[in-house]
DNA sequence: AATATTATTTAGACAAATCTAAATAAATAA
DNA sequence: TTATTTATTTAGATTTGTCTAAATAATATT
């Protein structure tokens, strides 16, 4: 199957947004890929076209098993391209995803299994993302929450679901990375903003919408 | 300037075809890109408009300064990837072509110095070929002949000038790479063949076309 | 349940990059 | 120099991926 970088991107997205085995909706695909409602109509009968998805008018998309794999194969390729950025070309955490999403649509099976090797066949990247192997098999991620959500006091950042360039910095900025531990001060209920403490740094107060894309487990 | 794919393959290739100062005709360039030569006329007018060659109808076209910058970034991305690919990543010589003209269109310019120096700022590539500098300064290459025109006896292999698979894995085939070492046993002025020998192979007789691909300088 | 709102799809248009077929210019041969 | 051949360009069509505006379906509200 030969996909147009459009339709890797399509794929990659619905895969993203489907968690669990819920439906993608048209809006939300469109919202993701930075494109319109309508063109997201367009590109799912061309998907469905190809069996890559299941979709019915009004009813939203979900992934085919060969959708699936595809995908995964996907993620894989962008995935080991972010180790390589950050392990071998010391970029840091959030430079690497935009550059990823350029590579990851070099379609070479043989360069990617090449690359994984040369990387040390890794299974997490560098957000703490797993890395699904050849065969599109990948370690299930350890229970994790959003800060948000946590309950526990002391925290370790697992991974960060918004790669925004601009969350990225801001958490560089903080000092927060992957594995950085992190303390719990406060809860305020006023606007469900947190106030939190990185060892060696000033408390910090962040918004419940950047909690929200921390994802932690308890330490 | 943003270039897309289409207009760097475009420029690539017309840096390629002009040796020296030529003027590079819409018929090779069609044949070089394989494509047509009512689609080259379409894009002349394109990179025209963007001032990256200098065109006039009928008159055959040439890179404007612009236009040699932009394509020696386009080289140098593409060679350095061949480096990674060969060096780092263990593909051999002739495979490397057809990955690094997918990954020279990742138009980083911060990837490819840091790429550059993870390599050891190469200054030469898999074939031979030298790799420009992040300021499009290249070593001028070592004088060289077609081995079809080569006087010396014993020479070494410096570069080879078609890229195809082909080519290449014949060579490969004939224990024929970059700095392999081989003597002139005897010109064939019937059909222009050469017959050559490689230490410790058997001596091959190979025809003007593919002699013509092969550059070498004396040893 | 009827109405209003929101989500989705359709219809028709557009830009990029390509093509074929026809027209025209340049080069070559008679 | 005229005729023929070759090279190049133009005109108009096609494909892919996108868009806007209008129409329709689904959902939410009164």
């Amino acid at each position: 199957m030969n996909l147009s970088i459009a339709e890797e991107n399509h794929i990659k997205s619905i895969y993203k947004l489907q968690e669990g085995d819920s439906v993608v909706t048209t809006n939300a695909l469109a919202y993701e890929l930075d494109t319109k409602p309508a063109s997201v109509t367009d590109m799912a009968k061309k998907l469905k076209e190809k069996k890559l998805i299941e979709y019915e008018k009004y009813k939203g998309i979900t992934l085919s098993p060969e959708g699936r794999k595809a995908a995964l194969q996907i993620v894989r390729r962008h995935r080991l391209w972010e180790c390589f950025l950050v392990d071998k070309l010391a970029f840091s955490w959030e430079e690497v995803h935009e550059l990823a999403e350029e590579l990851e649509h070099v379609r070479s099976e043989k360069l990617t299994n090449r690359l994984s090797e040369f990387l040390g066949n890794p299974v997490i990247d560098p957000h703490g993302d797993p890395i699904p192997d050849a065969h599109g098999k990948m370690a299930k991620p350890r229970p994790q929450t959003s800060l948000d959500q946590a309950n526990a006091r002391r925290l370790v950042v697992t991974a960060v679901t918004d790669q925004s360039t601009a969350l990225l910095a801001f958490l560089n900025a903080k000092g927060i990375k992957l594995g950085t531990q992190l303390e719990i001060m406060a809860h305020y209920e006023y606007d469900n903003s947190i106030e939190i403490k990185v060892k060696q740094q000033p408390a910090i107060t962040i918004s419940e919408q950047v909690a929200k894309n921390i994802m932690v487990r308890p330490v």
